[in-house]
DNA sequence: GTCTATATGGCGATAGAC
DNA sequence: GTCTATCGCCATATAGAC
């Protein structure tokens, strides 16, 4: 038998479908302001079957923001509580952050305003694909993180700083220009292009500026 | 006549209170998710009143993010295009924001999300309060700031760097946590008061993160 | 200027045929 | 599993009395 030939002709394909133009259009409209109708067509399927499929609008919205989660902060927890050197994964971090969003780069708006509309799911978010308490999750990446800068420190390569600064710092410096583009595209008066290679330069320059600052 | 005595009882005073509720709620639901009902109740007025006054939730989102940018921009830009000295503009700046974002935890959340929906806004945004076209506004700022940074560079006191460079670092740094802070509260476990607290000792912190990443 | 009552449309959701 | 047709609610907006 190669595919189940025929009890579902469809399901994950469908699913799928519902799920990526769902995506694309709460991420354009954000969850409020997106209408079920304007999925369906995006996926090419009648509206029932997106019900049929998630119930409801609600865990719709979920299953989207659960898929973006996923696929931004997994990542940035396993390189930051990695063995590597410091530097080596500001670096990795920086690249990795630029990569992802300038192929997405209307996710950070989405995400930034999905957790103040819905706190409970900052929650969900650092617990789901990892076990336990967001707590849990999070104090051994900032504790191996300390240690490392201590060890640094203490070598008179970089000046002192709480690792809790040093992430905010990081994710700021990479997250923000994407979650105010449109700012910042229409002050400093870059079209398509010129963002694209603003964010190019911006690659090369931010592991410098983060190193900069860093030293003692 | 003290205070027009007939003719118009509140007018402007019952249109500025609608237009505060309505700050409220479209700030604490987004504007999509904002009801008139809720901004009514609010206000302690009849919901006929809201479109009385603003015609329609349109005209009265725009006005309310018209009066969040006024509160947030113009400042910025004024400080910026100054002749202060570089590192006293970063400090002044740093803490303008740190200070105006504290008391209105959800505005950068909320602007942003505006901006990603409505990127007409931006525009108005950067033109209205000041004359003419966005460029025309950033410009002379932009040539104020890079002059001071070559004469700084010059003397040896400071690295080169776009002055486009560091207002958006600038930025990134400043107002993202806020953004982003129902995640990091929730990453770093801090609750209300350790969240006031890390700010607290962010806007110490942060002029010195600037300058010593500016360092030669 | 402010209220109550109501019109109108749109949206999420379901029923039921295929 | 997928479609068409439709229900019922809720939000914006208006009419009209006071």
């Amino acid at each position: 038998m190669a595919k189940s030939p025929r009890p579902q002709k469809n399901d994950q394909q469908t699913e799928d479908k519902i799920l990526q133009a769902a995506r694309t259009v709460f991420i354009r409209h954000g969850t409020a302001g997106a209408r079920m109708q304007e999925i369906a067509e995006e996926a090419g399927v009648n509206q029932a079957l997106l019900h049929y499929y998630f119930r409801s609008k609600e865990r719709l919205s979920a299953a989207v923001f659960q898929q973006v989660a996923r696929q931004l902060f997994p990542r940035l927890f396993q390189t930051l509580g990695s063995d590597l050197p410091l530097d080596e994964k500001v670096d990795l971090i920086v690249n990795a952050y630029i990569d992802t969003l300038s192929q997405n780069r209307f996710m950070p708006a989405y995400v930034l305003s999905e957790l103040h509309h819905h706190p409970e799911r900052a929650e969900q978010m650092l617990t789901s694909g990892m076990g336990g308490e967001p707590s849990r999750v999070l104090a051994p990446v900032v504790a191996k993180l300390k240690s490392q800068i201590d060890a640094e420190v203490k070598a008179g390569r970089i000046r002192p700083i709480s690792p809790q600064e040093l992430i905010v710092n990081m994710l700021s410096l990479c997250v923000f220009p994407f979650a105010a583009r449109p700012l910042f595209a229409v002050a400093l008066g870059l079209d398509e292009a010129h963002f694209s290679a603003f964010i190019k330069q911006r690659r090369k320059n931010l592991p410098a500026f983060i190193r900069m600052a860093l030293r003692p």
